[in-house]
DNA sequence: ATTAAATATGCATATATGCGTATATGCTTG
DNA sequence: CAAGCATATACGCATATATGCATATTTAAT
């Protein structure tokens, strides 16, 4: 019997948005850019390959989220990981990901 | 410094899906209802309230990422939760989302 | 073998999401 | 005040994904 939470259907909303926010490969990217600290958009843009405006867009879908924070100082903008728990879920599944990796090379492959 | 991996490209898009897999209501729902147990089809239709078709394609979605498990027998077929750590997953967010939720109610309602 | 029940799939559609390009906003400096 | 740089936004388009409806598939029973 494990039921943390009735869990509303609102409530669920939010969770998923939240999943949502991290499946994307570009959000993914720039959060594991920012584990070593905090970093300006221009950095980011640099180190990630990304267009300045694609990245722009992902970092306010992050910040919208709470998962980074907003610096501006100067001309600049400074992000950096707000949210600790980001890097636990990243292990979390990036562990699980690897076991299945190692059964079924495929399985992800093919996936809808 | 916490750089823990990498980070290949492909296995980032891989991070990605399975956030992905976790970015739908209906699929939280119905991992919400497999926590306390192993349950058929039929029964999950009941309990979420969804249709059998959409119900029967989630299923199958989380299947095919390994985080449910499979079993058949005879007319029915049986659901339960495979990968422990989807537990931990969605404590996490949720914890995380509680925090933000009393800090700033509306946060996550206007999100894109 | 036929029929019925449980589950899965095909098709069409609506909605959402990401990207490229161009442009707007904001801040700093001369 | 004008000009230039860093960042954010607007628009159009292509793609993906969820859903409803209908139907196919699989298994059990008579």
């Amino acid at each position: 019997m494990k039921k943390p939470r009735p869990l509303s259907p609102d409530a669920m909303a939010l969770v998923a948005r939240r999943f949502a926010v991290l499946a994307e490969p570009t959000r993914l990217h720039l959060l594991h850019t920012l584990f070593d600290g905090e970093k300006s958009v221009n950095t980011l843009v640099e180190l990630t390959g990304g267009t300045q405006a694609n990245v722009s867009r992902h970092l306010q879908t992050l910040a919208h989220a709470h998962m980074v924070s907003r610096r501006k100082e100067g001309l600049q903008v400074f992000y950096a990981i707000a949210d600790p728990s980001i890097f636990k879920l990243c292990e979390l599944v990036c562990g699980s990901l690897e076991k299945s990796l190692t059964k079924q090379a495929d399985s992800f492959a093919e996936a809808p």
